[in-house]
DNA sequence: TGGGTCATGTAACCTGTTACATGATTAG
DNA sequence: CTAATCATGTAACAGGTTACATGACCCA
């Protein structure tokens, strides 16, 4: 999608190694996608040729070393540039391979559908529960930021991450329901 | 994501050309992705190749030839096998960069975010709307098609698609209010 | 006379995924 | 003794995006 400006928004907290990235990345932005390590270490490689980062490298012994991305200025006006555009035009699609499987259940019977929903629900409410565990973490983070106007964000992105979740399994419910009722037709 | 077999389940409702699937899919997968035009005429080479599809063309004059593709055996099974496979595991993911933004939303102004929030609300009317006309369109196919298994499916995935972008809006009305109450402190 | 529909694609590029590789240290 | 953590990546492939090309017909 993004990721590349998910790195940017990550590295204006502070310095970080594509290690560091890729679990912070994991721990915070997780709603949104699940990253492969690979490609953070891909994608800080091209935005440091683009002059976006730059970086030093840290000796450690028994470790290996970590190699440290710093946002430069360049960096810096293209995030900002970034979180003003108009990304909601073409791309709030509800982008799951569980929407085609639905769309086409009617060639399984009703039973092993209604099982498929149940699986949503539970992975939804485990899934709700990691939002809430990583948002409790987050908390001694909000403690030292204290920049209120960033930890506002967080929320809001913390309640979208919620809600989105919670329709699933609303929806869920009803679906059920309303199968159920057909089968006593 | 799985484009190759939203294809095949439209290929059993009969037999059509990339032409006619490019804007099947459009017209009733829409809530999940927008397919690219080319990227259909390139899966339906690869599933040839694999064998899940067989293709004849009909001549015609004045206007280019059709290329209409059959789902075969192989793709028949392989369908029926999709559909059955857990696709819930690592997939739900709200992959938009809204999300992004929105985490990072603290380095804009809340007027600029406020103004964001108001054209997500926009987009999202918009999409129930094209929902509803889509539904509706599709009555006509319904009173054809007579299957009573696959329409209550239809209907289903519609309940989901509107519900995912109405709650969009419900989270963006709350958003707004937070806010303005911050803002009033 | 210009734009839309019909109908097919190719080429290049970018992003995402999977598999693999290394090798020391630390905790159960 | 085994698994996890620390920390870096490379290679190959699959899937998504953008730009371009062709050419006739139809409608305002």
């Amino acid at each position: 999608m993004s990721l590349k400006h998910g790195l940017l928004g990550l590295l204006k907290y502070g310095d970080m190694t594509g290690y560091d990235l890729d679990k912070a990345f994991k721990s915070s932005l997780r709603p949104a996608w699940n990253v492969q390590t690979s490609q953070i270490y891909r994608e800080l490689g091209t935005m440091e040729e683009k002059e976006w980062l730059s970086s030093r490298i840290e000796i450690q012994e028994g470790k290996p070393n970590r190699k440290y991305y710093h946002i430069t200025q360049e960096g810096e006006k293209e995030l900002k540039l970034w979180l003003l555009e108009d990304h909601v035009k073409e791309e709030l699609y509800l982008r799951h391979p569980f929407f085609l499987q639905l769309f086409f259940a009617g060639e399984n019977t009703d039973e092993e559908n209604v099982k498929m929903i149940q699986i949503l629900k539970e992975r939804c409410h485990s899934e709700i529960t990691n939002i809430e565990t990583m948002y409790r973490d987050a908390e001694e983070y909000r403690n030292i930021v204290k920049d209120e106007n960033r930890t506002k964000y967080w929320q809001l992105a913390n309640m979208l991450g919620k809600s989105y979740y919670q329709n699933f399994i609303n929806w869920a419910d009803e679906a059920i329901e309303f199968l159920n009722k057909k089968e006593g037709e």
